[in-house]
DNA sequence: ATACTTACTTACTAATAAGTAAATAATATT
DNA sequence: AATATTATTTACTTATTAGTAAGTAAGTAT
């Protein structure tokens, strides 16, 4: 197993994430890919055969990323309003990097992607609501923060917040979404 | 002046919305709308030289229609409670249309669309927001409705709720849309 | 009736897309 | 050293895209 596969492979899938969050699925070509790593077209097909794959294998890699911070998360002994925090931190990065999360870019794609990435798509999502609706629970049995809907309800109208905050900061500038970010975190103090 | 220049004018304009906020901009071609209309892809050509020119005059299309719904809701005898409904009723018919808002569609593909169009599409999002908190601040002056965020900020969460809402209901179904709609309205009955 | 305008169609072009087959270079395995 | 295996290039194909140029049919204006 050479040294030299992996890294290609890992660069392609890096690449392709980047550009998946920037640029959404049907905006980017293989063709952006190999310039960016000066290798020609055919040695991205070569790691991954069709754009679906790689597709998927972006998706996978997110929902491996979300089970390793949910992990994490559960591990760590930092206050319930930080570990919501570490979410705004990851989307209000997502600005920076010119990017939304992979959640709403394909979102936004939903109906030209191929069938068998849509269950993918699906999964992921289920993960990150499920997480944060189990911090929220936690949080709230614990006495730490304050929300009178269900976890799963507030959960939606957190992560709906970010991901289309990070979406209107391209519009409208990184300000409104701090107005969010700021907001979101004080109803939660109650 | 005649009377089919119009039509068919229009009904590219339509569909070219429909297309919009189904698929996003990068995932439609003037031959899907010529199919639609059962014409040649160079009569699109004809009225709409190049996609930019359609794209734009799209979203002209929107700020009229806001301008027009602005005009509409300050006429009205209608409760602040049901102003915001009348948006979170709009937005629960994207979901029936396999849509998403144009706002949201534009947004993930902000990095890819003409330089031109940017300005318009923050000229429209301007408004919306705009809108939304006007609403919301003489629904608290009135005392119909509670509040302690600034009137923009409100409007940011709110419109962030809808806007992802629906970009997540392709996700996990409407009933999660639903979820929001409520939990929204109900949180500013207080 | 003639000229002009409008709304198209026919028939292209140039660029880019995804994807493939075959040859070749580089790396491991034995 | 010979042999696989892996990684990549070269050279395509097929399809689609946005866009254009030239022609035409029908209506409008003078």
């Amino acid at each position: 197993m050479s040294a030299k596969t992996t890294d290609t492979k890992q660069e392609i899938l890096s690449i392709g994430r980047d550009l998946l969050k920037k640029v959404g699925y049907n905006a980017f070509s293989y063709s952006d890919i190999s310039k960016q790593l000066n290798i020609k077209n055919a040695a991205v097909h070569y790691h991954y055969p069709t754009k679906e794959d790689l597709l998927a294998d972006i998706v996978n890699n997110y929902i491996e990323d979300y089970k390793k911070l949910e992990l994490g998360l559960a591990n760590s002994n930092l206050k319930t309003v930080d570990k919501i925090s570490v979410f705004a931190d990851r989307y209000a990065h997502l600005i920076d990097m010119e990017s939304i999360c992979i959640i709403g870019s394909v979102a936004s794609d939903f109906y030209t992607l191929p069938e068998a990435v849509k269950d993918k798509v699906v999964s992921l999502t289920n993960l990150v609501l499920g997480m944060v609706a189990k911090v929220l629970e936690k949080g709230r049995a614990d006495g730490e923060i304050f929300f009178k809907e269900e976890a799963h309800t507030k959960a939606l109208l957190i992560m709906t917040n970010l991901a289309a905050g990070v979406q209107l900061a391209r519009i409208t500038g990184k300000k409104d979404f701090e107005s969010i970010r700021t907001a979101l975190i004080d109803q939660l103090k109650k």
